[in-house]
DNA sequence: GGAATTATTTGCGGAATGGTACAAAAAAGT
DNA sequence: ACTTTTTTGTACCATTCCGCAAATAATTCC
């Protein structure tokens, strides 16, 4: 140990990647994957049907826990769902920004979000948003907000696709890439719920198949 | 009263209009409006938030009568499943069989869909299908097999619109019913799960005027 | 080593849950 | 009038639910 102690302290940063020497009694329990057990469970079962025992148990951590780490039950969904939406837009973004010609970056995001939809070790467990989210939001301002934010991100990320392969002569000079956009989250939308239904993911590649003919005649 | 009564006295036929003269204390409740309030609610928070003591209370049936006439809890559901496609398909039939143009036919068909997602006195309920029977369709194949059949009839009612109009001369010989009815379906999913997030009617009806043209196009 | 801090563990408590048992009530049959 | 049949109303059961209080454990700071 070289350093003085005084004065030179490196001020330690908030939130710096190495753990700035926590106070108490260390975490038994990684609030990462803690949070990605929890986001499963909700995923499965919804909102109502998950109970505080069952995510006790998928976390190893018991309710004091977990309530002490997440908040209760609404904020610990809540946070479910962002990290949700976080993983989601982590696995699309690069696609939506690459220069493939226009049908094959929609064939690619159509997959990623196909994988998403079909993981899952009891079934597949369709899109949180879908399944769940947009339930609660009619009488949860918080997650309605959430909702509709994803909503138009997915418009407006698909809807700048369209308008770069207009650009770029893909498209006929007609095209409207805000209707097309909410065409293709349609057909997201339409594979999220069949999926969850156990739709074969052959059939469900058909549908795109045919949504991306459409969308780019 | 001409009729003599020998002889010709009509075998009271089973189910008949006039009630056949039941046995014991008769009902307190009419089972078809108790089973619209038991929907109704169902719609609004899915099938874990439901307790049946809201349902006893919505009906204004007791817990073990609610039990007598229609199941336990999940048989409920699936009734009140039942009884919600059967409204909607009468909703629609007329207008998926008349003879109107295409494009004013599937006007007709989002708008009476919009009212559907829309009404609800505290808040757009959205569609039954959508919002909560594709979830429970994972773990439970009775109702897997009645959202798969609403899928596929929805399907076919909007690929045999087009192929109509297709042979009508009002869509170009190249388009493909089958992938035009699923992009309608595809449509309308969106809708019902944009109109629970409270999205208002002007912006869905917005998403249905796009996705018409590109449709007919 | 002792104080302070933070997490964990155990277990409680009141409410709500789905479902049922049983007696009373209201009708028809005899 | 009396029995039979069906539904209702009340009450109850065992379980699960969410949230919290209090005691214990593990770590850092001084």
């Amino acid at each position: 140990m070289v350093q003085k102690s005084k004065k030179a302290s490196p001020p330690p940063r908030i939130d710096s990647p190495v753990e700035p020497k926590r106070r108490g009694r260390p975490r038994a329990y990684q609030p990462d994957i803690a949070l990605g057990k929890a986001l499963d469970l909700f995923r499965k079962d919804g909102f109502a049907a998950t109970s505080l025992d069952d995510l006790s148990a998928a976390t190893g951590m018991n309710r004091p826990s977990l309530y002490g780490a997440f908040g209760d039950k609404r904020e610990l969904y809540i946070k479910s769902y962002q990290r949700y939406r976080d993983d989601a837009r982590a696995a699309m973004v690069d696609i939506f920004r690459n220069e493939l010609p226009i049908k094959k970056r929609l064939e690619c995001i159509y997959a990623v979000a196909l994988d998403i939809y079909l993981s899952g070790d009891s079934g597949p467990r369709g899109c949180f948003t879908v399944m769940t989210a947009a339930s609660e939001a009619v009488f949860d301002s918080e997650i309605r907000a959430m909702v509709l934010e994803g909503f138009s991100e997915l418009d407006k990320a698909f809807a700048a696709c369209f308008r770069h392969a207009r650009e770029k002569g893909e498209l006929p000079e007609s095209a409207d890439p805000t209707m097309l956009a909410q065409l293709a989250s349609a057909t997201i939308h339409t594979i999220a719920i069949r999926a969850r239904a156990r739709v074969p993911r052959k059939e469900l590649e058909a549908i795109v198949k045919g949504a991306i003919d459409v969308m780019c005649r």
